[in-house]
DNA sequence: GCCAGTATGTATGAAAGTATGCAGTCGCCG
DNA sequence: CGGCGACTGCATACTTTCATACATACTGGC
């Protein structure tokens, strides 16, 4: 009976359900995100790979339930292996959702086929590294992107700055920034490409700064010059357009930034992660 | 310098080279034909599988040229594992880039594949719509994507707000929402999940509002309970994490928000275009 | 038929892996 | 401050798994 119910529910629900102590949430944590490998490994080297003692392992597969350890890694096993086999499955596309998670996959494919792209992340990044101050550019819906890159990159350098708006307080910021020593900046520019925003960078180019914009393909027809364009496509399938391609991009940038000056990057980093620690920033 | 033979040499080559003795044969038949499941099995398991002894399983090892049973089983599972991972390359990764686009390609499918996914996001869509107020939390990284919920939502239905902070003025604002009728709100909580995002989580329910949660697998670890859990998979091939997964979920919740209530939601998009064409919000 | 060589199962000891009693630590409440 | 309960690591007993010694069975050559 107990067996049964052991096969029934699946791992991940119990993890999820369970009422689980700090070392056992480590655990929990360490399997979610290794689940593939940690299917196979012994309790002794999930311990060791997790920091705690094997009994703790021992205890945790029992806190979800399972009978024993080796109970909990056959469950676990199942579970890795489902999950493989559901990558072979092709399934047919019939609600809005999942015409949109496929137009997105066909999105990030055309990215990653896209070849001279890598080299241009590569460059654009050491380029607005190479900037003493940075303003990132992002109006309405790209305030987002520019703020979620501006939180990132401030672990990765300093003097970033966002410019969500496009007054004359934003363009004496930026004016103030090219005299602080920018050379470069950076600009979010989605659609539906609003005027202000765009009014905004070619502001920022009279006044000597280079540009990179990151935008989707239709930003050709604005006509907007710039200094380095990479362009993703969006998805189209719900009410509002999808961006899958606008993050890993953004992410890419930050990773190219890092590269480009490893030291100054892993600085910023472990500054953080010592800040982190010391104000007890983060559970787990 | 064995060893290193073992790991470079594949193991169907030494299957199909190796002379075998008959028992030894049905062996490797049996591993060929279940390989994704023979390589986590005990050698006693295989043993009685094929019908042969122990030994002569153990023998088998030896005689393709491992040290050990286990020796042969890891480099089994190896094999098995690229053999998987085989159906999800169609080129070859070599950059971070490549890697962290593949990866989230995987994370999306996984996503539309997960069955009672739509039906959740239905409901949740329904349920926020219903709140006659709408918080959103989002802290540190989650900021950015609660403002582009809050951002894309004030066009489907007012009332909402984000909450970016976590001190008494922030939770004064969530129990002013609250007495304005707020009944739901939504937690953007992303790794690695900011201690007072969890506490300002727990302080809404504990002032009676149900909390709809967008996070990531491994959320389940922090044990925070939640009256609705939307998960999705990070990618993690970069510097920090992508998040194409999560831009995808907030644009189908959006989506369902929006399907909820067809007039109402009509209503603020029509506004909205004419309040942008009056104003000539938009290039082209 | 006998012998050498090969093949294979049984038995057994060693090693690896897992579970549990016990004690130390920490936080909480009276 | 002291007792209590939860948590966790250590030591250790127990279980499973593996490798090897030995015995048995089969094969082909003589």
């Amino acid at each position: 009976m107990t067996s049964s119910l052991a096969t029934t529910d699946s791992v991940y629900e119990r993890l999820t359900n369970a009422r689980l102590s700090p070392a056992q949430r480590r655990i929990a944590r360490y399997i979610i995100d290794h689940r593939a490998s940690a299917a196979f490994l012994t309790s002794q080297s999930i311990a060791s790979q997790v920091g705690v003692s094997q009994p703790s392992v021992s205890r945790f597969a029992s806190a979800l339930g399972y009978l024993s350890f080796s109970e909990f890694k056959r469950a676990l096993q199942a579970w890795a292996q489902s999950d493989v086999s559901a990558l072979t499955r092709t399934q047919t596309r019939t609600s809005p959702l999942s015409e949109a998670i496929g137009t997105e996959i066909a999105n990030l494919r055309w990215l990653s086929q896209s070849a001279a792209l890598e080299e241009q992340i590569a460059r654009v990044g050491a380029a607005i590294m190479s900037s003493d101050r940075l303003p990132v550019i992002g109006l309405r819906i790209s305030r987002s992107f520019a703020q979620h890159f501006a939180y990132l990159g401030s672990k990765v350098r300093s003097g970033i700055s966002v410019i969500d708006r496009s007054d004359t307080e934003a363009k004496e910021h930026l004016e103030r920034m090219i005299s602080e020593g920018a050379t470069w900046c950076l600009a979010f520019l989605l659609p539906r490409y609003p005027r202000e925003a765009c009014d905004l960078v070619r502001f920022a180019r009279q006044s000597g700064l280079k540009v990179a914009v990151l935008s989707d393909e239709s930003f050709a027809a604005v006509g907007l010059e710039t200094d380095e364009l990479i362009t993703v496509r969006l998805g189209t399938g719900l009410l509002f357009d999808t961006s899958a391609a606008m993050d890993v991009m953004t992410s890419a940038l930050l990773h190219a930034m890092a590269d480009s000056r490893p030291n100054l990057s892993q600085e910023g980093l472990e500054q953080f992660e010592r800040y982190a620690t010391e104000l007890d920033v983060f559970e787990a």
